[in-house]
DNA sequence: CTAAATGCTGGAGTATACTCTAGGTCAAGT
DNA sequence: ACTTGACCTAGAGTATACTCCAGCATTTAG
């Protein structure tokens, strides 16, 4: 699979699974005759797994200090659960606070609809 | 109150203050006879809500067009609504990822525990 | 009254995470 | 063969959200 393809089905651009490579967030895939890369099927599973780690917001650094450590094996297994640990810690209280803050929201809701409708009985435009 | 005991008191920095300002984020306050800021303690509120704003990543773009509906009167009630629950149509969908994100994330640190425990399966130092 | 603390402005600098550009090389279809 | 599309590298540019700095004015504590 070259990059383009990659690219598609993974749904990160070219240019980001390139910026990870440098980064060090992916490790380097071999290449064709030519010089193109060709990725293994196997790593759209890591770019799942990235993603989500992603979309919980770790910071590339953190992905990256994963990354290294899944690279070197099972002998790192408790170093890497440890610091999932650490990140789904963060995440309950982030959940936590995310649902302090929808209930706020819907509160805040609520009053915007009282006041508009406060506004209507004031100003009837239906009558005039 | 002066910017730095507002600053302490609402746990942005000074220099965050008076960005928020710049980006009209904040009302520009009033100044007393020497050119410095003055705000009204009713601000805190208001920096109260807009931390919650933040806290669930609402990009200050938005932050800011919030913020002018407000500083418009009442009449701006339903849009500010209309915002409002479009914001909170995204923090709902977030809390369905975050939810399915820390359930793999759990399931993935119990894999780890697994591996850990066939590794000292494998490599028992208790005994040598 | 003076020194230290606090405040002011405009503008530069930082961190994060990409995204794009220039100037090529390589591959695939006709 | 040739053109078009995909790929390559190094490095510059962008967006977001601050954060810091220089150089100066004002306020406050002793």
């Amino acid at each position: 699979m070259k990059i383009g393809e990659l690219s598609k089905k993974c749904g990160l651009s070219i240019d980001t699974l390139r910026f990870y490579e440098k980064i060090g967030l992916l490790e380097k895939p071999l290449r064709d005759g030519g010089g193109h890369r060709v990725y293994d099927p196997e790593i759209m599973q890591w770019l799942g797994f990235l993603a989500r780690l992603k979309e919980t917001d770790m910071p590339l650094k953190k992905q990256i200090e994963y990354a290294k450590l899944r690279a070197m094996g099972n002998e790192t297994a408790a170093l890497r659960r440890i610091l999932l640990e650490k990140h789904l810690q963060e995440l309950t209280e982030k959940q936590a606070r995310l649902k302090d803050n929808i209930s706020t929201l819907k509160t805040k809701i609520t009053i915007y609809r009282q006041i508009e409708k406060d506004i209507d009985d004031d100003e009837p435009k239906s009558d005039t």
